[in-house]
DNA sequence: CATGAAAATTCACACCA
DNA sequence: TGGTGTGAATTTTCATG
């Protein structure tokens, strides 16, 4: 992945729907070799999809949560169980397997304390989990889709 | 917002090149209408932007590591100073001021843990800080940009 | 809000160097 | 790989009902 290639992404990241002239333009190419690289970063695999990014504050769920979680089971299919469980639950949009202390640390998205709440009390009810603990966001100062591209 | 509004946005959350008349048809509208409410939401902000997802391990960005900061200075110029530094950094992803014992959450982006003491050492070479400590994440099970929408 | 349609823009690709 | 040209698709706007 050369300088060019970083260069389309940086923008692509930024605001995916740059006309392919414009982006051509900014690094220095003319269309058509732009888009087919575009292209080939698509059938790559680098760039996986294009969305619609929408304001948590008009949606009403402003708050944040990190829910950290220990377990006694380790099972294969308890995993799986959890991983399903979580993947149908809307309001957690992260999810990762830690290591240290914590075994499973998520990101909650919710309006209000109350709507935590339920939100813990469907995922306790569905899954057998030894030890929660919840952390609230106060505010969320820094958020952003776009990798850093230095190491690619 | 009705119920047509939310099932456009959960399309152009999932992908925003769908094609205007796709939209339409999908909401059970006609272009011109779907297209009016798509620029209405754009006007109100509730759609912010569109971008292109990237794929991490691609990006040689594979390993996630969460920072929990504690500090002891709590005054408005210091929270400037750190917030303008963590913009800075393109590796730090998402930045929260927390409510209970962590003062700051952070989520890091980076290849290997080597990479991790470089920024870990710019951080605190930038900024004064009394407490870090340091989660890695073996994976990322799951990760969405889209937010539910059933509270709007 | 639906329909129809036109103008402007952008995409997608064939072909050449 | 990069460039030129062109037809197709899409967006965007504007009539009318």
């Amino acid at each position: 992945m050369d300088k060019i290639d970083k260069a389309i992404l940086a923008i692509l990241q930024d605001d995916c729907t740059t006309p392919v002239s414009d982006i051509a333009e900014r690094v220095g190419l003319t269309t058509t070799p732009c888009w087919r690289r575009i292209q080939q970063l698509e059938r790559a695999g680098v760039i996986e999809r294009r969305v619609a990014l929408l304001n948590p504050a008009r949606l009403n769920v402003g708050v944040t949560v990190f829910v950290a979680v220990r377990t006694s089971e380790h099972s294969e299919a308890w995993f799986r169980k959890f991983a399903s469980v979580v993947a149908a639950i809307p309001q957690i949009v992260e999810f990762y397997r830690m290591s240290g202390d914590t075994d499973y640390l998520l990101r909650v998205v919710v309006p209000d304390i109350a709507a935590f709440d339920g939100v813990y009390k469907r995922l306790i009810r569905d899954v057998k989990l030894s030890d929660i603990s919840s952390s609230f966001a106060m505010e969320q100062i820094k958020f952003t889709t776009a990798l850093p591209l230095d190491y690619a």
